[in-house]
RNA sequence: GGGCGUUUAGCUCAGUUGGUUAGAGCACUUGCCUUACAAGCAAGGGGUCAUAGGUUCGAGUCCUAUAACGCCCACCA
């Protein structure tokens, strides 16, 4: 027996725990068709967030959307505990900086704060439904995946797409660190626009724009536009500089843009990426001022140990003095941030390991057509991204806690030496180089490399992982490509783009069929949620508490796939009314199945024929739209059919499952067979939604599998579409029949003591058909009934009042 | 500045390939304790579909432009 209410606490626990001891979510390969979904693995950086819940409950429901369709799915789940995000945690916690700690005692720390986090995280996937096989459950930096993250660097060695240079990147003064160019986040900050002065060595002055002035002790030269008609007489000429005493070249080059400043611009090494193009393409001199921990190199005269900041105080002071400024104005620009940290970041000159993504960009565009992007718009910006780089992805970090590169350097000539295959995963601070003596020089002396991999450099690996690449008893086979990745708009240019990267250098193929991309949940109008904002109203543990699971559930499952969402709790009231009346309408159908047992049988009654119509329809609808991932538009479509089921259908049926002897056996036995066999395929339909109420009635009532996530969808074959389009119109006329109650300030129940209707030839056999059902829901005392060509009216309702008292 | 998206009832959102009087939930109003459910049921009011043009017999839906908002990117002279 069902109780009489549900309590979603006790019975969410419950049906956990019986998944877990039951593995009814366990993957185990079988004759059956494979589909593999590419979890994201969510970055452990403290917190999960109500827009982690959003996107990865819509991934799920697609995991149980395919287990229902008879796939045997593959959804692994495991979570990004790589490089920088974890290593803030970890300085968080602390209130100390890395280098403070120490590197063991940190990269220690790292694991034991992640592993803490991490178990929390399951918890709260867990107890959300996620329907992953938990034993294969995978971390970024366990063995196993630094193995695969080494083999994965190893190959693109191999095959020539990774190289070790000395070369421009992006570099990170707070986090001690090069970054990534999709690392950059762009910021508004207002600054100062300096106007100065500078000479050329034959004595004419010309006035430059910057609001880098610190950056002047880096000057290679200057730049005109050749058709600036302003300064094109300066091409050629030597520029000194004031203050700082030195000379310059001027040079021409069309991409200065006349109108931008003064028109006359600086190239320092390096103020942005321009001057790195300038300074490639015109073979400039290097110079380099700034120290890695953002402070002008102590080689530069006067400036040498100030702050970038105080530099840039102190130069304009120093121009000002010397009578070379001659204006400042207030600017706002935008410039580029480390996303981790936010703060403006450099430009160093080391060596970096870089995988090439600038000359196989076609490539990467063409595997993007091959993939099926839902919704389809999404497409368009991984092209842009894609055909917008602009470097080579820089892919080594002077960090701690990560994957470390294989590999060693002679301690005289440089040389790399690559760690062997069958060693990995190694450690080069602690494992010995493979070999006895350098290749090139003959040296037997190696110095171990102590950067680490990038975190996307090995999130990008999730497929590699899934399919245990480079084991034994490898996945390859069936997850190559493999059928879905997912995740938020915001990563398309990092983890999709990279992913896709690696999977064309591994293997020349699309690392998955389709993409699945899910839109933001916004604080309120406008407002993006996001950790760094710290504007999540609403933890997610204390929404599972208060609603339960199925109902944040439902408010996830809402609105379009892609489309931005509000937190709504509205959408949550909506949602625990749809839960509440599932239970109470599965209660009123256990009720009448006391005595019912299952047999074939066809002799529907027509409005059993009409609601088994209906729900034919429907589903086409519910199956449609989960094929094209839109979950929140079946479960619309669905619950609209649902609503109706019991506000129209179940309220015509009742009459005749309450009184057999009035109605007969056989109307009665249709009617427990439509509600028995609607009932299942409804709670079917739902559990991919709500997995948890589902199961628990399935279990009480039905039980032919050990779980309801077990089943399968079966289509229904009636095809009562005639059924389910006249019974329609009979509803009608039931719903303006219940008006002209309601309107006159009356109960339902009211007799109506006679009703007049004309109707088609094809509405009045089917009211023939269904006329007991008809009088009984209504309360019809006598009924007549005309003949009219087409469609139909009510001409009389005489409500019989006298019953009443 | 570029790419993409959004704009429909007070609020949150649906609206298939263009086709009658534009839908739902919440909120609001009026009733109804009806042998599952008052966390319920029935009914009602409420919209110049962002704006301006255009295509069409017909436009919320297609085209063009504009505006506001959001996401991503480019802009450090």
């Amino acid at each position: 027996m069902l109780d009489k209410k549900y309590d979603f606490k006790e019975k969410e626990q419950k049906w956990m725990d019986y998944w877990k001891e039951n593995n009814v979510y366990e993957f185990k390969p079988d004759q059956r068709e494979v589909y593999s979904i590419d979890t994201p693995p969510p970055t452990v950086n403290g917190k999960i967030h109500i827009g982690h819940i959003f996107s990865y409950s819509q991934a799920e429901m697609m995991a149980r959307y395919k287990r229902l369709k008879g796939f045997n799915v593959f959804y692994p789940f495991g979570f990004d505990d790589n490089g920088l995000p974890s290593e803030r945690l970890v300085e968080k916690e602390q209130g100390k900086k890395a280098a403070e700690i120490g590197r063991e005692e940190f990269s220690k720390l790292c694991y034991e704060t992640t592993d803490k986090y991490e178990s929390d995280f399951q918890d709260l996937f867990s107890k959300m439904g996620v329907s992953t096989d938990w034993k294969m459950y995978y971390k970024t930096v366990s063995p196993s995946t630094i193995k695969i993250s080494q083999l994965s660097f190893l190959d693109l060695i191999e095959k020539g797409h990774c190289y070790h240079k000395e070369s421009p990147a992006l570099w990170c003064n707070e986090c001690l660190t090069s970054i990534a160019q999709a690392e950059l986040e762009t910021k508004t900050i207002k600054t100062m626009f300096n106007y100065l002065n500078y000479e050329t060595t034959d004595g004419e002055t010309f006035t430059i724009a910057t609001t880098r002035p610190e950056l002047i002790p880096a000057i290679v030269c200057v730049f005109v536009n050749p058709e600036d008609e302003k300064h094109k007489h300066l091409i050629g000429k030597t520029a000194h500089i004031p203050v700082i005493d030195i000379e310059v070249p001027i040079l021409a080059d069309e991409k200065v843009a006349i109108d931008k400043g003064t028109g006359v611009v600086m190239c320092c090494t390096f103020g942005d990426q321009t001057d790195i193009e300038w300074w490639k393409k015109y073979n400039l001199p290097l110079k380099y001022i700034f120290t890695d921990d953002g402070r002008i190199v102590d080689s530069v005269k006067n400036y040498g140990g100030l702050k970038i900041k105080e530099a840039r105080a102190k130069i304009i002071e120093d121009f000002k003095e010397a009578g070379y400024l001659v204006k400042q104005e207030e600017l706002e620009h935008e410039v580029q941030t480390h996303e981790r940290c936010g703060k403006e970041v450099e430009y160093s000159v080391m060596k970096q390991w870089f995988i090439d993504i600038m000359n196989h960009k076609e490539d990467f565009i063409k595997i993007g057509n091959e993939i099926k992007w839902y919704p389809d718009h999404m497409h368009a910006r991984y092209d842009e991204w894609v055909n917008n780089v602009a470097w080579d992805w820089c892919i080594s970090r002077q960090r701690y806690f990560g994957v470390p590169f294989p590999v060693w350097y002679c301690k005289d000539c440089g040389e790399p030496i690559f760690a062997r295959k069958e060693d990995l995963p190694v450690n080069p601070l602690s494992d010995k180089a493979p070999a006895d003596k350098c290749p090139k020089c003959g040296c037997n002396e190696f110095v171990p490399e102590t950067d680490v991999m990038d975190t996307w450099a090995t999130s990008s690996v999730t497929p590699l992982i899934n399919m245990r690449y480079g084991e034994e008893n490898n996945y390859e086979d069936f997850l190559k490509p493999m059928s879905l990745r997912t995740n938020a708009s915001e990563i398309i240019r990092t983890w999709d783009f990279y992913t896709i990267v690696k999977s064309f250098y591994h293997f020349g193929t699309r690392p998955w069929d389709n993409v699945m991309i899910s839109g933001f949940v916004m604080a309120d109008k406008g407002e993006k949620i996001s950790k760094s904002k710290g504007n999540s109203k609403v933890e997610p543990m204390d929404l599972i508490n208060n609603y339960s699971a199925d109902v944040i559930r439902y408010w996830a499952g809402s609105g379009r796939l892609g489309t931005d969402i509000i937190f709504s709790e509205e959408t949550l009231q909506r949602g625990r009314k749809l839960i509440n009346k599932i239970w109470n309408v599965s209660k009123f159908i256990e009720m009448h199945l006391a005595d019912f047992k299952d047999k074939e049988f066809t002799d529907f009654e027509y409005i059993d024929k009409w609601i088994i119509g209906k729900f034919e329809e429907m589903e086409k609808g519910y199956i449609k739209y989960l094929d094209n991932y839109e979950m929140g538009l079946a479960l619309n479509h669905l619950e609209k059919f649902f609503w109706n089921f019991c506000d129209n259908y179940i309220e015509i049926v009742k009459h005749r499952l309450y009184r057999p002897e009035e109605f007969g056996d056989t109307p009665r036995y249709s009617g427990q067979k439509t509600v028995y066999m609607l009932l299942y395929k409804l709670l079917q339909d739902f559990s991919i939604f709500f997995p948890f109420i589902t199961e628990e009635i399935y279990q009480e009532l039905y039980k032919d599998e050990k779980s309801i996530h077990l089943t399968r969808i079966k289509e229904l074959e009636y095809n009562f579409d005639k059924e389910a389009k006249i019974g329609d119109e009979i509803v009608d006329i039931i719903s303006q029949a219940r008006g002209e109650k309601s309107n006159n300030n009356l109960s339902l129940k009211t007799p109506i003591k006679n009703l007049e209707l004309s109707l088609n030839s094809e509405l009045k056999e089917a009211i023939n058909k269904s006329i007991k059902d008809f009088k009984a829901t209504l309360f019809i005392e006598n009924l007549k009934i005309s003949d009219v060509e087409k469609d139909y009216s009510i001409d009389k309702i005489e409500l019989n009042l006298e019953e009443q008292e």
